[in-house]
RNA sequence: GGCCCUAUCGUCUAACGGUUAGGACACCAGAUUUUCAAUCUGGUAAUCAGGGUUCGAUUCCCUGUAGGGUCACCA
């Protein structure tokens, strides 16, 4: 059955290249081109641009393949996968793998005329630009090759003198495209001059990969970052001198650091890994990012996936730069780890306890404490977590706030013991008191709560009886109360704590 | 240097040409509290400058200024 031909289906494409870490910027310009293809019920591609064989490693490429998967961004197209390296079912596009592809288009323009084979040397072409800059102009080729006789072209082939392909770039027009979140985007062509399409029929360079695939692959937007809004005329020249028309085009504005400069390692960490071992999780990445240059025009802030796809529109998109601001990204990212159950908190945290060399996994949900040897049930480390459900901005954090709770003697000043102007005499009755009470009733949280309180409140000030026992307990200027800990630590090591801050005060 | 893009609180941003220029983060103050958070309440804080167009410009136009991008046989 020959399906009725509708209105064509939104194909988008993301687009990177695999010679460095995964940059949180590129999370950004992969999001909004699968937001949009979401949105219209269309097609999300991912196509690894790795015609630079020198700097694209295979290692990037897994980076950003799980990168993209820890996001939740999935594309859909692509040779079907038959490695188990995949999460998937398709492996990307990747143009190293698409050379005869170029090579056929290649042919064809030096065919028709639109390419011709240039034998300038490197440093003529460079001379000729520093002249052109130092006069005020555009510095692009404006070479001899352009027009050189058919018999000396295959002449100088055939003696193999080194050469390129350039495009026959067309001389003194304009040309514009309308960019969906800029308006009116107008080039001179003079300011491009003949740029390089390959160096060879089989290694085809960037602008050249890029438009034909944009075609070949039938892309109705290509949704990109700003920096390629010079490459845009060149392209779209490419695609109309094929014979085919060019997609719609929208160019995002780029991320800055707190410097006002595209974000680099020198303002903030710029690779997702470090975010993701740094304990942000990918709710909150993707929340931040997304109101990084577009925003909904309501006032809601808290954004799903899947609520970004449902409200998702290219009007709505920013046109200037924005500053990477890690502040917003830690109130983003405590509010979803406060959203999330204890349980599976519990469990995204355990690895950085495990990195920190506190405990160490002996069995499922099981695991040792390494100080004391102590065997420690999952169940408990979540009450250990719990203490710091609230205050944790992001996973790392965790290490620092509950590391007290796995050692066996903690290290503290003993000047922490003392709450404001207690004498070392009055902070040992204190803690005596507490220790007295705590042996003394039947061990639980309530009644933890009510005996400690209701002596507390006897005082004319309760410091005097709670922070000791707290710093006693926690070895911490700043920490959960005291009756928290006391029932997280039990009953043992809670009295074991208070005579060892008693002997230190001795 | 040429070309291109951008410009609202410190930051992310909202505002059919008519609003006391709104919200969020951060900050400050208060409430709560043994501490630190969390939470609640309140507050400080912005239309880059100069010209137009208009009864009226944050909004439209021009110039300037500032910032950014790009000018590879990289992508």
């Amino acid at each position: 059955m020959i399906a009725k031909k509708e209105e064509k289906r939104i194909r988008t494409r993301f687009a990177p290249s695999p010679t460095g870490h995964l940059h949180i910027g590129t999370i950004r310009t992969a999001l909004f081109p699968f937001l949009f293809a979401r949105k219209n019920k269309g097609t999300f591609i991912l196509r690894i641009e790795d015609t630079d064989l020198e700097r694209s490693k295979k290692e990037w490429e897994d980076e950003l393949l799980m990168g993209l998967n820890w996001m939740g961004i999935n594309w859909d197209e692509g040779p079907v996968v038959n490695s188990s390296n995949y999460i998937g079912e398709h492996s990307p596009y990747r143009q190293s793998e698409r050379t005869k592809i170029y090579r056929k288009y290649l042919e064809q323009m030096l065919a028709d005329g639109h390419a011709y084979y240039c034998f300038c040397s490197k440093e003529e072409v460079e001379a000729q630009k520093q002249y052109l800059m130092s006069i005020g102009e555009s510095p692009v080729y404006r070479g001899a090759c352009r027009d050189l006789p058919k018999e000396t072209v295959e002449k100088y082939l055939k003696e193999g003198r080194p050469s390129v392909i350039r495009f026959r770039t067309p001389t003194d027009t304009k040309v514009s495209f309308n960019d969906l979140i800029r308006g009116e985007i107008e080039v001179s062509t003079e300011t491009m001059g003949d740029f390089v399409l390959a160096k060879d029929l089989d290694t085809a360079l960037f602008n050249f990969t890029c438009a034909v695939d944009d075609v070949e692959m039938e892309i109705t937007h290509v949704i990109r970052g700003e920096d390629h809004i010079p490459n845009t005329p060149k392209q779209i020249l490419i695609i109309r001198a094929l014979g085919f028309e060019e997609p719609k085009y929208a160019h995002l504005s780029l991320i800055l650091g707190t410097d006002k400069k595209k974000l680099s390692k020198r303002t903030s960490k710029t690779s997702l890994i470090d975010y993701k071992d740094d304990g942000y999780l990918p709710e909150a990445i993707l929340n931040f990012i997304a109101f990084l240059g577009w925003n909904p025009g309501t006032e809601k802030e808290i954004y799903s996936l899947d609520e970004l796809i449902a409200d998702f529109s290219i009007e709505k998109i920013q046109k200037s730069a924005a500053i990477f601001n890690v502040e917003k990204l830690d109130w983003i990212n405590g509010f979803y780890i406060r959203k999330k159950s204890l349980f599976d908190l519990t469990k995204e945290c355990v690895p950085y306890l495990i990195r920190a060399n506190l405990i160490r996994e002996i069995a499922v949900e099981k695991y040792s404490i390494i100080e004391t040897g102590e065997e420690i049930h999952l169940e408990e480390i979540e009450k250990m977590v719990a203490l710091y459900h609230e205050r944790l901005k992001k996973l790392s954090e965790i290490v620092e706030l509950i590391d007290f709770c796995f050692l066996k003697e903690l290290d503290y000043p003993t000047e922490l013991l003392k709450w404001k102007e207690m004498s070392n005499q009055e902070i040992i009755d204190s803690l005596n008191k507490s220790k007295d009470i705590i042996s003394n009733i039947e061990f639980n949280k309530q009644n933890l709560e009510k005996e400690l309180m209701e002596e507390a409140n006897k005082l004319t000030n309760r410091g005097n009886l709670l922070w000791p026992l707290r710093a006693a307990l926690s070895g911490k200027k700043n920490s959960a109360g005291p009756m928290e800990i006391a029932f997280v630590l039990g009953k043992e090591k809670t009295i074991i704590r208070i005579e060892q801050a008693i002997k230190k005060l001795k």
